[in-house]
DNA sequence: TTTAGTATTGAGAATTAATCTCAATAAAAT
DNA sequence: ATTTTATTGAGATTAATTCTCAATACTAAA
């Protein structure tokens, strides 16, 4: 794993008094590697067929302190799943949802961000984090 | 209840080839009056005390189906329960969520709503439905 | 490095919103 | 009025997530 974004989970566990466990390195890890939109369960049956020992309840233990801290970013699409994905460092994005096939389109607007921050501003609304999901049907699926 | 809201609600009932039964009359004109976003079992509980004799399953039921045909908008708001609000014929808005208090304010900003609508024409992504949601600290709740 | 102190883990139970089942009932059509 | 068809309610079921708690693993201090 990367040493900055290592070090970064160290002092975030440390400040927090929570430790460094070889299971929640290896969600991290796998947060890394496999970028995505991640179920728990996915994580999870991961993690088992490499062989690394972590329980279902771990995965998703480790996956809110992930969240918490800024590394991943929670996604909730509707589906009664939450989705997680690796967010550390990366530009922001958001998303469209096919409702025919389930892709998952990323799309980014900063101009929308920008009316947003102003919406926030106007209103004395001290924003911590947003959600814009569109929901409709892909290119693939019209035809 | 407004005759043009029952007579809507009756075309597309029968359109649909569904009954119009006193239950599913009562839980429209519990949302039609009581606006707000509203959960299931808020909804359920009011017309028990009401002394209306629906069950938590038809609520559940009906609820769908009056989202389907766009008397209700359903709002996740990431606690894992839905909520519902009443729609038709009212302006469109969106929702901004204090993470301290639960309060929700609604907001309305058609600058956004057109980038979003470009976004999906030049993506040639169909938009169905969306969810712009803030999350933030209330104005009330920052001191 | 050993020990003492504290946090973490895993297995399965518990929780909870939502959905399903199916016999009894109510609405619509004839 | 009768027949046909959809709906309802009670409680069982599902499925994602959270909880419990004894056993275990980390960390810091000696």
């Amino acid at each position: 794993m990367d040493k900055k974004i290592l070090n970064k989970f160290k002092a975030v566990l440390k400040k927090e008094q929570l430790k460094l466990t070889k299971q929640r390195h290896a969600v991290l890890a796998n947060m890394i590697k496999s970028k995505g939109h991640r179920e728990c369960d996915e994580i999870y049956d991961q993690l088992k067929s490499n062989g690394e020992n972590v329980s279902r309840a771990t995965v998703y233990r480790t996956v809110a302190i992930l969240e918490k801290y800024g590394f991943l970013r929670k996604l909730e699409l509707g589906d009664g799943r939450a989705r997680y994905e690796y967010k550390l460092g990366l530009d922001h994005h958001d998303h469209m949802v096919c409702i025919e096939c389930g892709q998952i389109i990323e799309f980014v607007n900063s101009e929308i961000e920008l009316l947003q921050d102003k919406i926030c501003i106007d209103m004395n609304f001290k924003l911590v984090r947003h959600i814009h999901q569109l929901f409709g049907v892909c290119e693939i699926c019209q035809n």
